[in-house]
DNA sequence: CTTGGAATGTCAACAAGGCTGACATAAATT
DNA sequence: AATTTATGTCAGCCTTGTTGACATTCCAAG
């Protein structure tokens, strides 16, 4: 922070000029296509799109979350995320239960049909990550980790440091 | 490949267990969010969208570069980015010139608003990279940049590796 | 106890930006 | 001359965002 004075002067910060970051922005962009690549094409045979797997990830993730949580997470509107919910309840891939403690909110669960396409959707795409984990090397992992968590926004980092302390 | 007879038997290869992968995968579906943020906000004032910031991007990398150049960067319809690059032209921040060696093809520049359109996001997106970078330090962004790249399809590894090489 | 908010979820309608298919035009290639 | 290539356009569809209106449920203040 003090030593920011000029523009990239110092040559131990090598890894911050416009053009290391230039990179780093295109590597995001071009890797997160192949990232969701895999998912895509199998939701695409049975009609669904990316929100239906991200709302099945964090079900998945967190069995008998509300629709308020779900929301929070994926920070969309709870009208566009009740369109999604609405068409996996129909299919019999998610359950609504009303909730006990406030029957306002419901409780939120992948059925087995959901749980099935879960696990042919996460297959997918641990493949893929597994592949380029074991190419990169674990202290490439670790560092992979260390920018990301630093790039979340706050609220986000909040929910994914939620996740990483729920197991173990 | 050999050595993968059971589940992750090996107390070297931890971080390929499925609890990391979890991880990684989700470090990813967070970090984007945040990567995509400041952008989206800026964009959504001028009411364009994401598609008007990859297009705006790849031709300030490229200038010059043609319509199908653009098509297999961005990996979407002629007819997709058509609608997103004739909104840029009528309203002035893109320039689309008549190929001179090939008289079919279009040429596509930025014009001074759309430089100047183009320096407000990327001053905005670099920043947070820079935040990032400089918070998780040399050695994670080289291990960060290994695992996108490992994490490519081959197509898009293609035309990253071919932006690398463009500037030293 | 009742009543007025606050929280939660649903329904309707609209827009952005993907997609496919069909077709036109101009230029290059064979 | 015929074909292929590059680009643009029209029409129509889908997913997934958005806002607005509304129903239900809970809770707390009077």
């Amino acid at each position: 922070m003090a030593e920011s004075a000029g523009p990239a002067a110092d040559e131990t910060l090598l890894f911050l000029t416009d053009d290391q970051i230039r990179k780093g922005i295109e590597a995001m962009f071009f890797a997160y296509r192949g990232f969701t690549a895999d998912p895509d094409r199998i939701l695409a045979v049975q009609g669904y799109g990316r929100a239906h797997h991200r709302a099945i990830h964090f079900i998945n993730r967190s069995p008998g979350t509300t629709v308020n949580n779900l929301l929070a997470i994926l920070g969309v509107t709870k009208q566009s995320l009740n369109r999604v919910l609405r068409t996996l309840i129909d299919d019999g891939l998610v359950r609504s239960e009303v909730g006990t403690r406030d029957r306002r909110e419901r409780n939120l669960y992948l059925t087995e049909a959901g749980a099935a396409l879960e696990r042919e959707l996460s297959t997918a795409q641990r493949d893929r990550m597994r592949a380029a984990f074991r190419q990169a090397g674990p202290e490439a992992v670790a560092g992979f980790r260390r920018v990301l968590e630093a790039m979340m926004d706050g609220d986000m980092r909040r929910h994914y440091m939620r996740f990483r302390e729920s197991e173990s």
